[in-house]
RNA sequence: UCCUGAGUAGCUCAGCCGGUUAGAGCAUCUGACUGUUAAUCAGAGGGUCGCUGGUUCGAGCCCAGCCUCAGGAGCCA
């Protein structure tokens, strides 16, 4: 476990000598040291060079065979995708294109691949042909760098959230709540469904079901986030979450990642302060740690445009795009404010809005959040106080304006070419404006008295929001659909591997 | 769920107005070459044209239904 080196065990003896990473023979400057290297094949060219990766770096490294003095048939098994071990000494390169290579000393094939079937060539493959090898896309360049960038996220998460004093709060997968109305609901059942207890009015009686009564996967951890943020202050969740809505979009799973902080004594500037810092270190953190990676996916990105109209392409690339979401404020403005830009704009002027915008009331349609953020502003936009009457019953009513209209506490986070990014709000903290806006809404308060006693005992404000994890690793990779983002993607229809 | 488009070799795609034996590049296999960089050169093999039905003397091509994928919309994160 020193010097880069890492060993491997099997179940009671040493299989193999230590082996050196990839990732560190590439920076070594130890020429004539021996050293044991082992990953998979991704081509061998020329009877002599082997791009080896294991996987420690997006970067291959050269092993150089002296196709005389080994075996015609071991040479034959060296197929892309091959995984072998090699012995031999760190030199110099000959050849350009790379600093440093491996002479083979020894070379040992760990595990074949059969060149005829192994899907993966030394080419350019479509994402949607790796979607359907989803099991073997890990071992491209780009998925190398997709998930090594998803994981130093998820990392800088934790570290983000730890160093401020909040507390990981683990909220249930299986929930009995569908109180939030965020869309459908997966139902979890050990019931056979060839044999349904019914209740004499014909309805299922899930009494006899394990939980014994009816219960779902969870759509959002918020309203235990909330009990608990009433006792430790600042808490925060990082779990699966799962809608079983009949999306087929670019940017909508059925099983997706949900970071939701909850923080008592806040109230919405303090909520869209914490949610614009979050955003912004976590980018920092991606360009500071995974280098490398963002620097192949931009190069990908620039060949991906050239073969695009020249109107299409993209202002900036991707660290370009990153570097400006750091340098500029997120503009923060209310719906009503971004009503009257809207209407007075001109793509709704010259009516080329599918949807034109009549008046004040209704939802934003994504074709006015692009302009907002693409066109008007060009950079992120933070949009507050919505019509009450578009959003969820937990959100803190405003005062209604000269004109009458009432708004709530809300903000919605746009991004350029993700859309809606972190969703949150100040939280109805008032007990009596809670249970009227949830009878308004016929939102049972009987089922939901659990919650219903954060505001009966010592009662605060707080403010929460919502972030969705592939939506950030989409930013951050440039990538432009969510399903290449999280390794096995759960859509309908699709629940393969 | 709605709208639009697509489905032809392992991959990426071409296939004219419905007409003979469905093509190319890459990959694979065989051989050559041996400091290559998506190696190169020569040759070979490889097809349920998404599925089902229909129209027609004749369908990869036209029609209907279905399946899957992609893009957009809605819902949202």
């Amino acid at each position: 476990m020193v010097n880069g080196t890492i060993c491997i065990f099997a179940t009671h003896k040493k299989i193999m000598a230590k082996r050196t990473r990839i990732k560190d023979l590439l920076n070594t400057t130890d020429f004539g040291k021996k050293v044991t290297v082992m990953g998979w094949v991704k081509t061998f060219r020329n009877n002599q060079f082997i791009a080896l990766n294991d996987g420690s770096s997006i970067n291959n490294i050269q092993a150089v065979v002296d196709f005389n003095s080994f075996d015609e048939s071991l040479l034959k098994r060296l197929t892309t995708g091959a995984a072998v071990s090699i012995k031999g000494e760190v030199v110099e390169s000959l050849g350009k294109g790379q600093r440093i290579e491996i002479k083979v000393n020894e070379l040992e094939i760990l595990g074949d691949s059969d060149a005829e079937k192994f899907p993966l060539q030394p080419k350019k493959h479509s994402l949607e042909f790796l979607r359907e090898i989803a099991h073997l896309r890990f071992r491209t360049n780009t998925f190398n760098a997709v998930f090594k960038i998803r994981h130093a996220l998820a990392y800088a998460v934790h570290k983000f959230f730890n160093d401020k004093g909040f507390v990981y709060m683990h909220t249930p997968i299986i929930t009995a709540s569908d109180a939030e109305g965020a869309g459908e609901m997966f139902r979890v059942s050990t019931i056979d469904p060839d044999n349904i207890p019914r209740n004499e009015d014909g309805s299922i009686n899930y009494k006899e079901d394990f939980f014994g009564r009816a219960t779902n996967l969870t759509v959002s951890g918020q309203l235990e986030g909330e009990l608990a943020a009433m006792a430790f202050g600042d808490i925060y969740t990082f779990g699966p979450t799962f809608r079983a809505e009949n999306s087929n979009t670019t940017r909508h799973l059925a099983e997706f990642w949900m970071i939701e902080p909850e923080m008592a004594f806040y109230d919405l500037n303090d909520n869209m302060d914490l949610a614009e810092e979050l955003l912004k270190y976590l980018i920092q953190y991606a360009l500071d740690h995974c280098a490398d990676e963002l620097e192949f996916l931009k190069n990908r990105l620039l060949e991906e445009e050239k073969s695009k109209p020249q109107a299409e392409r993209s202002e900036f690339d991707l660290l370009a795009k990153l570097n400006f979401c750091l340098d500029n404020n997120f503009e923060r403005i209310s719906y009503t404010e971004a009503v009257s830009i809207l209407k007075n704009s001109k793509p709704n002027q010259k009516k080329q809005f599918k949807y034109l915008i009549e008046g004040w009331g209704s939802d934003l349609q994504s074709e006015h959040e692009r302009f907002l953020v693409e066109k008007h502003f060009k950079k992120p936009v933070i949009l507050t106080d919505y019509p009450a009457d578009i959003k969820s019953f937990y959100m803190r009513l405003n005062e209604p304006d000269a004109e009458g209209r009432t708004t709530v506490r809300a903000m919605d986070i746009l991004f350029p070419g993700i859309g809606e990014i972190v969703g949150g709000s100040q939280r109805e903290e008032r007990l009596e404006k809670l249970e009227k806006r949830m009878e308004e809404m016929h939102i049972p308060a009987e089922e939901m008295s659990w919650y219903l006693d954060t505001r009966r005992f010592g009662s605060a404000p707080h403010a929460g929001f919502g972030l969705g994890f592939e939506r950030l690793v989409l930013f951050v990779t440039g990538m432009t659909n969510i399903r290449d983002v999280i390794p096995f993607p759960r859509t309908p229809k699709n629940a393969e591997f």
